[in-house]
RNA sequence: GGGUAGGUGGCCGAGUGGUUAAAGGCGGCAGACUGUAAAUCUGCUCUCAUUGAGUACGCUGGUUCGAAUCCAGCCCUGCCCA
C-alpha cells in the first residue's frame, strides 16, 4: 500500500487525527511505525468498548507497523481520572498484575501476538526517584492540567481532585517518551493525555507522536460509555449466547452506532431493524467465538426467544441431586440463581419480584407460593425470568 | 491556622424531637405490551422471618419516655481568607 492509501485506511473511523499531514509524513518514512496503545488494567475483562482502539491497532499491524501494547501496571494503581466525576479507588499491585494477564490474553483475540510488543510502565516508573519525578512535574503547569475538561468540571462543581490524579496525564505522556511512540491510539477521552505525550517528546528532542483518537462506544444503556463499572458492557469473553443476547437488547439507535464502530459498516435500513440486529449480533459473536458461533447463537436465540420454545432451547443445567433438602419454591429459586447464574438475591427480592409476580415457572406453570414444596423431575425446565431459565437433570 | 457551608439509602435530594425504613426523582429489577428495541402501564427496590423483628441517616459519646433531627468531641469535603 502506498503511504496515501495507508493514510486513508488508518484514519478511517477515527474521531480525530492530529494530524493527517504528520501521519502521512511518518508513513512516507517507509519504516514500521511504533504505534502505542495504552491499556489500563483496572478491570480484568476486555469489553467491546476496548476493541474499538484494538481493532485500529490491528489495522496498523496488518499494514506492517509495530504495535506496542503498553500495560499501565503502574498508572492503574492511580486510576485514570479521564471522564470521571469522582476519584477512582486505587487497585493493589497484585490485582493489577492479575488483571493485566487476562487482559492481554483477551487482547490477542484481536491482535497478532507474535507481532506485538508488550511493555509495562512500572518498569520505568518504579525506578524513578523523587528528583526525577519533580523534574517531570516541572514541565507541566497547573493551568495546562486544568484545561482538561474533567478536571475543570470537577473544580467548577466543587468536587475534590486529588493531586495524584494530576499525575496521570504526565505519566501517560512519559510512557510515549520511553516507548518512542510514532503514533498513539486511544479513545476521545484520551486526547488530552496523548497531547501531553507530544509535549514531553518534544522536550526530549523526539519526533512528536501522531494522535489518533477513536469515538467512545456507548454501553448497553445507550447513554454512558461502555464500562465495567457501569455494568453496561459486553465482554469479549462473554459466552456466545450471552454476547448475542446482550447485543439483541440494545436500542435501534445504539445498533446503528455499533454497526459503525464495531463493524465499520452502515446498517442497511431496508430490512426490519430486528433482522439487522440479529445480523450484527451474529457477526460480533462470530468474531470472538469463531465463524460457527454466530449462526449457532442466532438459531438458539430464535428458538428460545422468538419461538419461546424453552423445551428445545440450550439451557444451563442443574442436577436435581444437588438441590437442597426440603425444597420449596423459594429455596429452589435462590439455589438456581446462585449456582446457574452466580447471582445472590435476597429472599424478599425473590419472593416479591420473581415468585409472586408469576415470573418463576416450572414447565410453563407459575409457581406463585414461595413456601410451597416442589419436586422437580429430570427434564423439567425452570424459568426464573424472561432471561434466566435452566433445565433440571 | 481563621471563617463558613456541608456529610441522609446505588446516585441525586427532601426531611429539623414521635404514625420516618425515611417524601420525590434517577438508576436497577420483575410483570404486561413488543422485535429480549423504543415508548407506555403496573409492581418491587436494607436484611431476616408468615402478621413481626433487626439494622440504618460521617464516627463516638450524651440529653430525652423517644433523635436522622438537640448537645459535645472527633473525622472528612467544598468555598472564602491567611
Amino acid at each position: 500500500m502506498s503511504p496515501e492509501q495507508q493514510l486513508a485506511h488508518l484514519a478511517a473511523g477515527a474521531a480525530k487525527v492530529l494530524s493527517e499531514k504528520e501521519l502521512l509524513e511518518k508513513l512516507r518514512l517507509g519504516r514500521p511505525l511504533r504505534v502505542k496503545l495504552g491499556v489500563d488494567p483496572t478491570a480484568p475483562d476486555l469489553h467491546l468498548g476496548h476493541t474499538v482502539a484494538l481493532e485500529k491497532l490491528r489495522q496498523f499491524q496488518e499494514t506492517g507497523h509495530q504495535a506496542v501494547l503498553l500495560i499501565g501496571d503502574f498508572t492503574a494503581t492511580i486510576g485514570d481520572p479521564s471522564g470521571r466525576s469522582a476519584t477512582r479507588p486505587p487497585l493493589t499491585r497484585d490485582e493489577v498484575l492479575a488483571n493485566a494477564e487476562t487482559y492481554t490474553d483477551q487482547a490477542f483475540k484481536i491482535l497478532d501476538r507474535a507481532k506485538t510488543e508488550i511493555v509495562y510502565n512500572g518498569d520505568w516508573f518504579r525506578k524513578m526517584n523523587y528528583e526525577e519525578i519533580l523534574r517531570l512535574n516541572s514541565r507541566v503547569t497547573l493551568q495546562q492540567m486544568l484545561q482538561r475538561e474533567d478536571f475543570r468540571n470537577r473544580l467548577d462543581a466543587g468536587q475534590e481532585i486529588r493531586l495524584h490524579e494530576l499525575q496521570y496525564p504526565i505519566m501517560q505522556g512519559w510512557d510515549s517518551v520511553e516507548i518512542r511512540a510514532d503514533v498513539e491510539l486511544g479513545g476521545t477521552d484520551q486526547l488530552f493525555n496523548i497531547l501531553v505525550g507530544r509535549d514531553l517528546q518534544k522536550e526530549e528532542g523526539q519526533p512528536q507522536q501522531v494522535v489518533i483518537v477513536m469515538p467512545l462506544l456507548e454501553g448497553l444503556d445507550g447513554v454512558r460509555k461502555m464500562s465495567k463499572s457501569y455494568g453496561n458492557y459486553i465482554g469479549v469473553n462473554d459466552p456466545p449466547q450471552e454476547m448475542f443476547g446482550k447485543l439483541m437488547s440494545v436500542s435501534d439507535e445504539l445498533m446503528d452506532r455499533y454497526y459503525q464502530l464495531l463493524l465499520g459498516e452502515t446498517r442497511d435500513s431496508a430490512g426490519h431493524p430486528m433482522d439487522a440486529k440479529k445480523s450484527l449480533a451474529a457477526k460480533i459473536t462470530s468474531r470472538y467465538h469463531g465463524a460457527d458461533a454466530g449462526p449457532a447463537a442466532r438459531a438458539d436465540w430464535e428458538t428460545r426467544f422468538s419461538k419461546k420454545d424453552l423445551a428445545a432451547a440450550e439451557l444451563p443445567e442443574i442436577g436435581i441431586s444437588s438441590l437442597p433438602a426440603d425444597l420449596t419454591v423459594l429455596s429452589l429459586t435462590a439455589h438456581t440463581f446462585r449456582t446457574a447464574f452466580g447471582m445472590e438475591k435476597s429472599n424478599g427480592e425473590l419472593r416479591k419480584q420473581f415468585i409472586m409476580s408469576g415470573s418463576v415457572q416450572l414447565n410453563g406453570e407459575k409457581l406463585i407460593d414461595p413456601a410451597a414444596p416442589v419436586a422437580p423431575q429430570p427434564g423439567d425446565v425452570l424459568k426464573l425470568s424472561k432471561k434466566h431459565a435452566v433445565r433440571l437433570i
